[in-house]
DNA sequence: ATTCAAATCATCCTTTTGGGTGAAGGATTT
DNA sequence: AAATCCTTCACCCAAAAGGATGATTTGAAT
């Protein structure tokens, strides 16, 4: 970002010294001012949509290859504790309760119930549900 | 698109009306080059970031929802039919066999066939399995 | 010390899912 | 015509999931 800032001012900078070097050498005070316009704005019209494009390019690689950061929030909106979310994840991978159970050296019970806690909490009724908002909230995966 | 386009020239008409006005009726001549350029920088460079940021989220929007072209050939491999597919789609959406039976028009005892049928093919023994891996295939979503 | 949330487990009961098998009608291919 | 595939549906049975409720323990906050 700072490297962005700074590639802007050179260039800002480098324009307008040509544009001076111009006008002294060659008289373009002739030249209409719509002339230097159109330029110029061509050159920052593609400056700004270069830059334009850098930033988003960050932001959609940021959400293709790590799209994990808002979970916290959403978490303590939904109140889920951290049992809850770590049943949830491997719900996610497709585990069944008993499988999760046994993963975590608790009984099929407590799973049962931190799975209806969960369902509770995400407002829905069925496990793909779960999961299918669970990943749209970005809580796992 | 058009639009845009339309906009940027009315805007480039817009901006050189009002520096010939200016220039008529105040003597800017007297501003310094500095000045110009400034100006006409800040207007483009935002127009054009904002043109850049445009057309990425049009990319971004179709990258995020249309992810496919290659199920096809998966979907061959694995002999998986029209109807199949179908029922898969509405299961990885998180819908009962029963609210596929209704949303299909055809019995429970057929959407579990269907069902039986799919986890065979995608060598799986459970629901949320089979759409995880159907996931990762391409072969929904 | 009391309160409170989280985690654990249980019991009972219902619904959903999954496995196995069989079968009938339709379309396509051989 | 026969074989094959797709789609549809049925019945039976077992396993898994889900809903409701209550109880115990533990650790953290008040």
């Amino acid at each position: 970002m700072k490297r962005t800032i700074l590639l802007y001012g050179l260039a800002l900078a480098l324009l307008v010294f040509l544009l001076k070097q111009l006008e002294y050498r060659f008289f373009v005070r002739d030249l209409s001012l719509e002339f230097y316009v159109g330029l110029i704005a061509v050159f920052f019209t593609l400056l700004g949509s270069w830059v334009g494009y850098r930033l988003t390019q960050k932001k959609v690689a940021l959400v293709t290859t790590e799209p994990f950061q808002q979970n916290s929030d959403q978490l303590e909106r939904l109140g889920i504790s951290k049992r809850e979310h770590e049943v949830l994840g491997l719900m996610a991978q497709g585990l069944s309760n008993q499988e999760i159970a046994d993963r975590l050296f608790v009984s099929l019970n407590t799973i049962k119930t931190h799975a209806s806690n969960l369902f509770l909490k995400l407002e829905v009724g069925r496990r793909t549900l779960a999961i299918k908002k669970a990943r749209e909230l970005g809580l796992v995966r």
